[in-house]
DNA sequence: CTTGATATTGATCGCTGATCAATTTATTTA
DNA sequence: TAAATAAATTGATCAGCGATCAATATCAAG
């Protein structure tokens, strides 16, 4: 029966979005079922595709809800316009959010939409915002170049931690190596870099 | 009909890979179908599970068989003892082949088995392979410092390169970029990074 | 109280991965 | 050569999936 008054919409995404979380956390991107997040949030399957386009659609939304996450982590962090400290900062903060939240942070490269669907704009907007932090905290020490070097160099940091991140989540880092190690020398040896550089 | 003597087991088994190779080349992980599969190679479904336990292990060989490739053409390179020039060539080898077949390559790591399904060790064995030529080859131009260093630095850079190629298999990159560019820069700030270390 | 807009339902569709008894073929044995 | 054994192949079958949509129930406005 219908129950308008129960759960406003926005309630009802957020009730469908941390089902679905739920869900990806305990058992992974494939345990997401329609029915099953339908059943979780005490709603009909009808609902559910009142509330999302389809899976993807949801999966989406809650990939985005987790970079809001690591977004709103990151912001707590204070910058003192030591690019070695703040990228140090920044990066231990990215890398305790994924550390702690492997299933979600893994949901967000192992999900894969149609070849003919683009990415949502505003998804590739959270991407941005949260590069343009690392820009931020590089630009000290790149003032002298273009902003399309240094957004290069942003992103080639980010792609970097990145592919740690991945690793550690698939279980293929060595004894004793961790990703936040790692990604400190990974910092350290190349702001270097970019200090001596020609 | 049983046609046993069309086909070896062996034949078989190549055909059936091709065939999901193709699939993926063209739609990705996702487009792989059993039945599909099992059309394309002109037997039944019943066939297809009589050669793999399940789609998952299907996926498995195949990915397994990508891994094989890379190996074959990382093989190829012919080694100079000029550490600068092995590893830019090794690279460019690594990144030709990812960025040749980034469907391919990208299933590898769109692919999870179920949470309680180990990955076989077959597999693990290629990878550790394969992780050994990049790390071998990338040792030398860290010559001078203590072992362990050297480790690190190789994986670092590895894990970073991996980290490109993912992205770029997914469609992450941005207009213009390349992971071949994108490791260039890296490699040449990391470079940097290490020889004017303090 | 009536009307219109919206939320919700659940039966339904076409598909999927997977199973397995029955059938057909090849090989081995007598 | 003929019968017995082993192996490969089939396809009907099952439970479950994502997705759709006409019917229904509820709420808000007139």
């Amino acid at each position: 029966m219908a129950r308008r008054s129960d759960h406003t919409r926005e309630e009802l995404w957020w009730l469908a979005i941390n089902a679905s979380r739920k869900v990806v956390e305990k058992e992974g991107l494939r345990g997401i079922r329609a029915r099953q997040i339908a059943r979780d949030i005490g709603y009909t399957i009808g609902t559910l595709y009142n509330l999302f386009d389809d899976l993807d659609d949801l999966i989406m939304q809650m990939n985005g809800e987790t970079l809001d996450q690591l977004m709103q982590e990151c912001s707590k962090v204070e910058l003192t316009q030591n690019p070695n400290m703040d990228l140090e900062r920044l990066v231990h903060c990215y890398l305790s959010f994924t550390h702690e939240n492997p299933k979600l942070w893994n949901a967000i490269f192992e999900h894969k939409l149609p070849e003919d669907r683009p990415v949502p704009e505003w998804y590739s907007e959270k991407v941005s915002r949260l590069l343009a932090l690392i820009e931020h905290a590089l630009a000290p020490i790149l003032s002298g170049r273009s902003d399309a070097e240094i957004h290069q160099h942003a992103r080639i940091l980010w792609m970097s931690l990145f592919g740690m991140t991945v690793l550690e989540g698939s279980g293929r880092l060595q004894e004793g190596e961790t990703s936040l190690m790692l990604a400190k020398t990974l910092i350290k040896t190349y702001v270097d870099g970019l200090k001596n550089a020609p």
